[in-house]
DNA sequence: GAGTCTATTCTTAGGCT
DNA sequence: CAGCCTAAGAATAGACT
């Protein structure tokens, strides 16, 4: 039967599987190696871990070490949430910053090499990250600190502006003063943040 | 530096690391791997799936994928799931995670302050030239990159901003949606210049 | 503690059964 | 469809930075 020896892995783009079988099997496959290490690291580790899986045709699959499948299990016929949980405080940060160290761990190559790759060019143009960056790979702390750059250049610029005035066509920046003069920056950040 | 090439993946065997120090490497790298395993079974196959890790040490990890967490969140505070996932058979999802609720509200704040750190140690690698350099030293060019530089972002921001309002809650940036809508970046730069 | 490097083991795409 | 097979691609243990 040795037809055609072609065996043998090959590379796959990391896109949709077109063909819904092919998909099936790469699921299936996929599913039972990531459980097997998950169920490695376990004992490697001692960690404790539970993943929650629903395949493209919306079964449900589940590992747990060392028991969280049982804690699905019960906690479908037991009591629904945990009294902690009412806090309003705290109860919207606690998503919020899941949901912020998933969306890290997703972009965390494509941030990596982003970041590497401005942190070369810094040395060159020395442009601030945020401002080339695609705007949706801006989180809530890098616009903040956006807003404290923004800040800081305005009075620094405000106050060479200053200097400028002061010093007049005295100074070895005179050859700049008239158009510095003209740049009026208004950075106006209410305190609702 | 060729000193002994003796480098190279060992087989070792599957229990309990004694080193602790080895156990930590070794959970890192073998969660990052399972993460970005379960992420490209996610986007090969188009399914669903969250997980959920505490290391040795306690401390919590979580993945998922298009937006468990979300799924979560909305879960925590909204009527229980429409129909998407909502079938009993497999909705489990929610109240397991919900019960590790309490553990993740302990130890998620240390796990934040760590990821923030991260970012903020590297934005502050990457400050732009003209915001921390004398400001006499910023010649006519720098000030007009300056400006440049603020006109960009304020146009991004501002885009951003617009977007986050329009995209409202539904959208998965919607937990920074409410700051960033308190931040109000006029930076008025007239052509005068 | 995170990132590199290398050699080695492990995983798995495609085929076939 | 689950299972086996093979070899190419990935992951990673250990050592080092």
């Amino acid at each position: 039967m040795a037809r055609k020896m072609a065996g043998g892995r090959r590379k796959i783009e990391m896109k949709l599987i077109p063909s819904k079988s092919a998909r099936q099997v790469a699921f299936s496959k996929r599913r039972l190696g990531i459980f097997k290490k998950a169920n490695e690291l376990c004992i490697l580790t001692g960690c404790e871990i539970g993943i929650v899986v629903f395949s493209p045709s919306g079964k449900a699959f589940s590992f747990g070490h060392p028991s969280v499948d049982t804690i699905v299990q019960r906690s479908l016929y037991e009591s629904p949430m945990p009294a902690a949980i009412g806090q309003d405080s705290h109860g919207s940060i606690v998503p919020a910053l899941s949901q912020e160290y998933t969306k890290m761990c997703r972009q965390l190559g494509a941030e990596k090499r982003r970041g590497k790759e401005l942190k070369e060019s810094a040395m060159k143009c020395q442009r601030p990250y945020w401002l080339d960056a695609p705007i949706h790979e801006l989180n809530l702390d890098q616009v903040l600190d956006s807003k404290k750059c923004m800040e800081e250049l305005r009075a620094k610029i405000a106050k060479r502006v200053n200097e400028l005035s002061v010093e007049g066509s005295a100074s070895n920046l005179a050859s700049s003063a008239k158009f510095v003069r003209g740049i009026d920056l208004n950075v106006a950040i209410p305190d609702a943040i």
